[in-house]
DNA sequence: ATAGCCTTGATT
DNA sequence: AATCAAGGCTAT
């Protein structure tokens, strides 16, 4: 199959033709927007095909008016775009063809003021397939290094002489495939047992109207660059919110929960919880740190059903996910609310709480006083980026979906996942923040820094656990259970 | 009218 | 000189 390019026109043609042979460009892989033929070049603000390229300019020259004998819906492809002209013109207009880009004068050969957009689309597309190479789609580069006991601390299999009650318990007993609370809370947000029932009713799907969609929403403003602004030198002080997104990128932050309404109910859990027990039992503030936690992977896993993509997997892929990156996603939660409150030296709560970090160092043991440092340090980070929400929920999608977790029964579609969600990343990383070519590696940069954490996290709430300053009996020790039971 | 190939000419 | 996106030409 020979491939070719916009010039036929030579005599070295014929060079060119094998020349292409032995070294394909991946340039050609792309379908016109219209009718999906092959592309011969930027014709009219985007890449199309020569007929539709064709089809366009006889249009607007001729300044042709057609009419639709269907709904004015027919679908255009190769085969059939000729059916229906006008169809056909409304969706060259819809993708993006500009009407401008057609000369009145008819004047031929040179070039227009597209000319620096197509080259820099082109600049785009070619670090976008650079970057995903690079990248390889290698999330996950920390070893098990980490969690096979060069921690500080001791780790189960080091601590002969500890007995905590909890390890003979029953709940241990029984090999963990189908751990219960994870197990029910994917099977049905109705059904939870009483201990973990949120005190309101779990259905926040109407989220999502909240954010509109830039990307597809106003097709007069916004023709084939789906990023308004990339005409125009980057402005630093444009808010890349305002501004559209990959419809994955949406998709993915139409996800999130809504941070109050999470809020509120972890504080009526506690309340609840607290008024339960007698009121001369105070809880350790470790303890209840520990509820929080508990509390919040609840609605992770809540915002990890809510997405389409998660839904499609079984439930035991589901859960080989979660068990995977629930501490990651925890710890990206409270760094992330560390972000938003921008304090160095107190710790925002999911309750809304605000502590100390020096009370935190003061009575803290070394090593989770220095978990929190580490954690702020990650957070700082994050805060020079200016890492904005989509992207955060980029990477919250990005640790899910790890095509690596052992066992996968459908490991392709996850990974298949992963590179779209990297592939939009990627995309709107560089259309939204064009001054910094590199912003998709800074932020790729930063999940093996939150693995890494997270797994020391992990490491220190298992020596918790054991020495009984965990409650028992929530989703927190059932996930530090399961994974330690299959990965080590 | 369509679409594949050709010519043109500013930009690099 | 090479590039390549405009417009032009023409057989189907």
């Amino acid at each position: 199959m020979l491939n070719y390019k916009s010039n036929y026109n030579s005599p070295q043609n014929l060079a060119v033709k094998i020349v292409m042979d032995f070294t394909p460009d991946e340039d050609l892989e792309e379908l016109c927007p219209v009718c999906g033929d092959k592309v011969s070049g930027y014709h009219y603000g985007l890449l199309t095909c020569e007929s539709c390229k064709g089809f366009f300019k006889r249009t607007v020259q001729n300044n042709k008016r057609y009419t639709c004998t269907q709904n004015q819906d027919c679908g255009i492809d190769k085969t059939q775009r000729k059916r229906c002209p006008y169809c056909r013109f409304q969706k060259c207009l819809s993708v993006g063809m500009r009407l401008e880009a057609v000369r009145a004068d008819r004047m031929r050969g040179g070039r227009n003021k597209f000319g620096p957009m197509y080259k820099r689309d082109r600049a785009l597309k070619q670090q976008k397939r650079a970057l995903i190479r690079a990248s390889g789609f290698k999330i996950e580069p920390i070893p098990t290094l980490l969690s096979t006991g060069q921690t500080e601390y001791p780790l189960p299999g080091s601590l002969p002489g500890l007995h905590p009650p909890s390890l003979s318990s029953p709940e241990y007993d029984c090999p963990p495939l189908c751990p219960p609370a994870l197990g029910i809370a994917l099977q049905s947000y109705s059904s939870f047992p009483a201990q973990y029932q949120y005190t309101t009713p779990v259905h926040n799907r109407s989220i999502k109207a909240e954010y509109t969609d830039t990307y597809s929403s106003s097709p007069d403003s916004s023709l084939g660059y789906p990023y308004p602004d990339v005409c125009m030198p980057a402005s630093p002080h444009t808010s890349p919110m305002n501004l559209g997104a990959p419809p994955l990128v949406l998709e993915l932050v139409a996800c999130d929960p809504d941070e109050e309404q999470v809020r509120a109910k972890i504080c009526a859990y506690l309340h609840q919880e607290q008024s339960g027990r007698g009121k001369l039992d105070k809880p350790r503030p470790f303890s209840l740190l520990c509820v929080m936690a508990d509390q919040t992977l609840f609605s992770i896993v809540e915002w990890a059903r809510s997405c389409v993509f998660f839904k499609q997997l079984k439930v035991g892929d589901q859960m080989r996910l979660l068990h995977n990156c629930w501490s990651e996603l925890l710890l990206l939660d409270h760094i992330c609310r560390q972000v938003h409150h921008g304090r160095e030296n107190s710790l925002l709560l999911i309750t809304g709480q605000e502590i100390e970090l020096s009370g935190v160092f003061l009575d803290a043991g070394l090593t989770l006083a220095g978990l929190v440092q580490r954690g702020q340090e990650l957070a700082k980070r994050l805060q020079l980026l200016q890492v904005d929400r989509r992207e955060m929920a980029c990477l919250k999608f990005l640790i899910l979906f790890n095509p690596n977790v052992k066992l996968l029964e459908n490991q392709q579609f996850v990974e298949n996942i992963q590179e779209q969600i990297n592939s939009a990343l990627i995309e709107y990383t560089l259309y939204s923040y064009p001054q910094c070519l590199d912003r998709f590696g800074q932020l790729i940069l930063r999940l093996p820094e939150v693995r890494s954490l997270s797994t020391q996290a992990e490491d220190y709430l298992c020596y918790k656990h054991l020495c009984g300053e965990v409650p028992c009996n929530n989703l927190l020790i059932e996930m530090l259970h399961a994974k330690r039971s299959t990965a080590m």
